[in-house]
DNA sequence: TTTTTGCCTTGATGCAGATCAACCCTTTTC
DNA sequence: GAAAAGGGTTGATCTGCATCAAGGCAAAAA
């Protein structure tokens, strides 16, 4: 089901924006050329989704461009989000058939894929893709922690105020500026996302993002743009001591 | 402040209770050679700290027996226990050079070490000790994610059933037996303990073993000592689906 | 233009789990 | 053998967030 209607992305991979960051990031050339023997390009449009939890795989992928969502359901219906996935992320596990858990598309989505079986060949015998992917994993097993601090003991507040400062922090990121001072950015989630994120209910994710806007944390231009004055009057409200590493 | 007073463990690493599981396990002869020349084993007692969050870690190891956890704490004392290390899991992470949590031995505890520096180089020249290592963090991200799920939206009850099956089924899996009908396990945790695993109280901990004993769902000889008549029962319980596909 | 739909906000109320407090039992210490 | 310490239970009360409910606003559809 995938498309071809987005811009039409005839990418090498020497010109790739996610080149230097992504599971490819230490490949010499002949690595690769390899890669891009079995590369192919998937596209998806903002909700859909990529793929249902227990459903065959049979392709892993780097995120291009846009953003995914990973997430786990419950049987009568209560969901926890349990992934952000940004530019440069991998989805999908070698030596696994079936995914884990349903993948969405919270924004246009582009994904570089590979097919698993000549992945996992070109894994056993390029070792720079494997220590990427071990490098990257490690980073999400921290995040994952992380966010379970968040998750067993912050506050409704203090678990709004960490989503805020971790997407400033990429956002400011991205852009090359560095997350200090006033920034301004753009939500990617909506109310019930950011609900499912941190396990709250969209009704108390409204109030709080209101209770900050209230005090003077954050301002709102329309429900979706942010504007944070003072990055560090964000960040003691996250509950984190001061400096907290992690820079994405 | 290593001590020798447990069993001495004069071992060669092909006797090794976790030779099979832990991070040598794909290793063949001439690497476990290697691994063999840099390794050195470590002994805590029960309560004792193995590590500070952020003090410098020169070494890696895998637990051999005994159990530790990964706890995070928070400015203000709230404390969020991120991972429960079982034998064979690995701690520490090469390419990093302080430790990111505090880790803890709840039991008598022997560790099979390694100083990072070789075992890095070691990494570099030996694909089956990366790999291993991938495959166990592809794992442990897993069983994060899984817990994310737990405490951001599991109930009480369901948090403490869930505890208690994966417990049970690791007791399980550890003995040999399969993880039905009657099992009987003793809690390697303090209620405290479970509350910083699970995001909860020890008060609310200690409620809920009670309700669950109450209803029949186990029963308890001492505080510790654990009986689940029917394991089924206890799953559906945990607020997953019947099967759930982890074995530990 | 009107209607519908998706997303968001705000208010009223309820409840699960936190908090505060008392006490029990067993093991360790002196 | 008394006292202290560590771990656990249970009760009373409080509160942060969920739940239920109503309505606002802008974009899309009709």
């Amino acid at each position: 089901m995938a498309h071809h209607d987005l811009q039409t992305v005839s990418h090498e991979c020497g010109d790739c924006p996610i080149r230097h960051r992504a599971v490819c990031a230490r490949c010499e050339a002949d690595e690769l050329a390899r890669l891009e023997q079995i590369k192919y390009y998937r596209s998806y449009q903002a909700g859909q989704t990529v793929i249902w939890s227990g459903d065959k795989m049979d392709f892993v992928a780097s995120v291009v461009t846009g953003i995914a969502t990973l997430t786990q359901t419950m049987e009568d219906g209560r969901r926890q989000m349990v992934g952000l996935l940004l530019p440069s992320d991998f989805v999908g596990r070698p030596g696994r058939s079936t995914a884990a858990y349903d993948v969405t598309a919270t924004t246009d989505l582009v994904m570089c894929c590979f097919r698993k079986k000549p992945f996992e060949d070109l894994m056993q015998t390029t070792p720079h893709v494997a220590q990427r992917l071990l490098e990257m994993t490690l980073d999400e097993l921290d995040a994952a922690r992380e966010w379970m601090l968040l998750l067993g003991r912050k506050t409704a507040r203090e678990k709004i105020a960490s989503l805020l400062a971790i997407i400033a922090r990429r956002d400011a990121h991205l852009k090359l500026k560095s997350a200090k001072g006033s920034i301004v950015f753009d939500l990617p989630l909506t109310r019930e996302e950011m609900a499912d994120y941190l396990g709250l209910t969209l009704e108390t994710v409204s109030r709080q993002v209101s209770a900050l806007k209230r005090d003077g944390v954050i301002a709102l231009e329309g429900k979706r743009h942010i504007i944070v004055p003072d990055f560090d009057r964000l960040v003691e409200e996250t509950g984190d001591d001061s400096d907290g590493g992690y820079l994405i």
